[in-house]
DNA sequence: CTTGACTCTATACCTAAGTATAGGGTTTAG
DNA sequence: CTAAACCCTATACTTAGGTATAGAGTCAAG
């Protein structure tokens, strides 16, 4: 059940050049070749490009994910190494929850706080935000 | 108790071209000038441009931080515009919790798997990430 | 057995978000 | 009153993360 190129870029909701191009900064794994050169997917890639895109909408750049995603494949890295980066990965992840369920404090009040009608100069989203620092 | 630019840039922890970028760029309101021509930054700044840092990190583009922070700026727009954009804002924010908070605990359940010794390979964290994409 | 849709490599180009540099004026501490 | 440490504009360069194009080969449906 492989893929080639095309499909697995249809699939990944992104640009065939962006494969390529994954592929090159070693965020996808080289595939396996036809004679004829065709790379041919296994299925999986189409989640592992998925993964790549949602990381990136979390403020992920593709060197940190890429470090998330190379855990597993060297079997010369110590499993304490990986639990040592698993650890910070999730001190990050909750630096990020924590902003952004203040974000949304900040957002949640101003709709309530907003009689719908009116210039918007009322509303105070700015200062709030600003006051609290996203925190 | 105004600030110069290079104090702003310090205190908001960027570089000093990067407050004149963000100027440019309207992020961050013209201030007022000295005679000479030098900025003179209200002491908020600093929050503002702490804010923008933040944002970015949580994966928002400077242009969806500047949609963000028009908000009460400009009197002409209506309160229920700022409502329906603080709602949608709100919905994008609470999808990203969502990924992290699935990120989170896939990265928590590797690190109990692990044992702590012995290769990586054991750990199966990125085909937990695959499978689960992130959700 | 051909023709249209696909793939290959290589190279060039693009946008967002800065960062650096040149060539000058200003402020302030000694 | 001068020298170090600022600031000004304008312009050029950089990095990350792609996208597009050229020129050539391959696959599959009729």
């Amino acid at each position: 059940m492989a893929l080639k190129i095309g499909e697995v870029a249809a699939r990944g909701g992104v640009n065939l050049q962006t494969i390529r191009y994954y592929e090159r900064e070693k965020l996808l794994p080289a595939p396996p070749r036809l004679p004829s050169g065709y790379r041919m997917f296994p299925e999986q890639t189409v989640q592992r490009v998925r993964f790549i895109k949602h990381a990136q909408e979390l403020g992920f750049s593709l060197a940190e994910i890429r470090e998330l995603m190379s855990i597993q494949i060297d079997p010369r890295k110590e499993c304490s190494d990986v639990k040592r980066l698993a650890k910070s990965k999730i001190a990050d992840i909750e630096e990020k929850i924590r902003r952004l369920e203040s974000m949304k404090r900040v957002l949640s009040g101003l709709t309530k706080l907003c009689p719908g009608r009116g210039p918007s100069s009322v509303c105070p989203i700015l200062e709030s935000i600003d006051a609290k620092e996203a925190r």
